[in-house]
DNA sequence: TCTTGATTTGACCATCTGGTCAAACTCACG
DNA sequence: CGTGAGTTTGACCAGATGGTCAAATCAAGA
């Protein structure tokens, strides 16, 4: 397939199917656990056809993963230094959880990925992703200085946040089993909204 | 292999040696990602051996997810209608983050199932596990009627100690990428004591 | 319409993988 | 020892899977 050209109406249309359909197959089975065949059929293509377009299995989901890494962070991307902190938390927070409720299956991708010890995505986390956080920390801690928030360990208040919010998403069987019919977010908004608000009042 | 008969001195040496394998490899890289010569080859047994004790991958693995569902629920299933609230709680969720730390690979076993829809594991959850979490709410809704803890969704405030805690085994990966060298454990413990301190006193 | 590049496909291949089997070997016990 | 049950293995198989390729089909601009 022509890389360097503009792409044609054609080319777009199919690369979305198959990120898509990729998406869906990944996130449901693990890279080792989806077949090509799968996602093909999923994307309404043979296989030598999705071929065409992506050089290989590996391909699909590298293109994935870097195509949805900034989705994923964008919530604390958005962290604002200048905001009053109880409410730049509790918004982050509930941009966290909306994203678990929306974005499932982008949730579980990475959650797959990093269950098996991100052997696909190891330098992102430790360049990206820790520069990410490591930005956002300091302003944490900086809230906590001025007492403005309570003082706990910024590293750790972040991961219970990943922890709590993506929970949801990541281990949805197992939330729905112990639910039953009752909507996981109706309940999961109200808990966090107070656990954090408790928690950080001075 | 003679299933009646006691098991043979071999018999034992060789079937833990396959399910302490097992458990390496299906926790690494999942059900689908796991192969049987991989398993083989980590218990110091050729393919054809191994399969002289167990009849097929699947069996293993519902082996060991059988097995060790028990040691998994044990924290929870310890959790005392008798005991003081606060110390019954704390308690509780200081064994779940030492399991996270010492069982990391059985964590991650559950985490791989589930993640993927629990295939093989659906009945578990929707009996076994739903049953031990109903009566353990029932406690936890008690404490709250008597305002011995401050009144939370009970599900929910489960599903917050299951994540929280699990998260450092799970993703372990990107802990550590942003820790860097820090001991994840040492600063989890006083923060999850903190945060549900500051939760449920009412 | 015609041409050329883009797209699609059927047939095919090499490798991996779960699993089988008969033959060989080893161990415990009378 | 000897013997029969328990254990191990090399050779093998069928199906799945990632990937290739030449040929056929299609789309759009000149």
């Amino acid at each position: 397939m022509p890389e360097d050209r503009a792409p044609t109406r054609i080319q777009k249309k199919n690369r979305a199917a198959i990120l898509d359909a990729a998406l869906n197959v990944f996130s449901a089975h693990g890279f080792r656990g989806a077949t090509v065949d799968q996602i093909a059929a999923e994307a309404g293509l043979s296989k030598p056809n999705l071929l065409y377009y992506f050089p290989s299995k590996e391909a699909i989901h590298t293109a994935l993963l870097s195509g949805l890494l900034d989705t994923w962070l964008a919530p604390l991307h958005d962290l604002d230094a200048q905001g009053d902190p109880m409410e730049e938390i509790l918004a982050y927070i509930q941009r966290k959880l909306e994203m678990s409720r929306d974005l499932p299956r982008e949730s579980r991708l990475f959650a797959n990925e990093l269950v098996q010890g991100a052997p696909r995505i190891h330098d992102s986390l430790s360049n990206d992703l820790k520069a990410l956080v490591d930005e956002k920390t300091a302003i944490l801690s900086d809230w906590m200085d001025q007492g403005r928030i309570a003082r706990l360990h910024p590293y750790h208040l972040i991961f219970s946040i990943w922890a709590l919010t993506q929970h949801y998403a990541d281990f949805d069987v197992q939330v729905r089993a112990i639910l039953g019919d009752e909507d996981p977010y109706e309940g999961a908004e109200p808990f966090v909204d107070t656990l954090y608000r408790k928690l950080l009042t001075p």
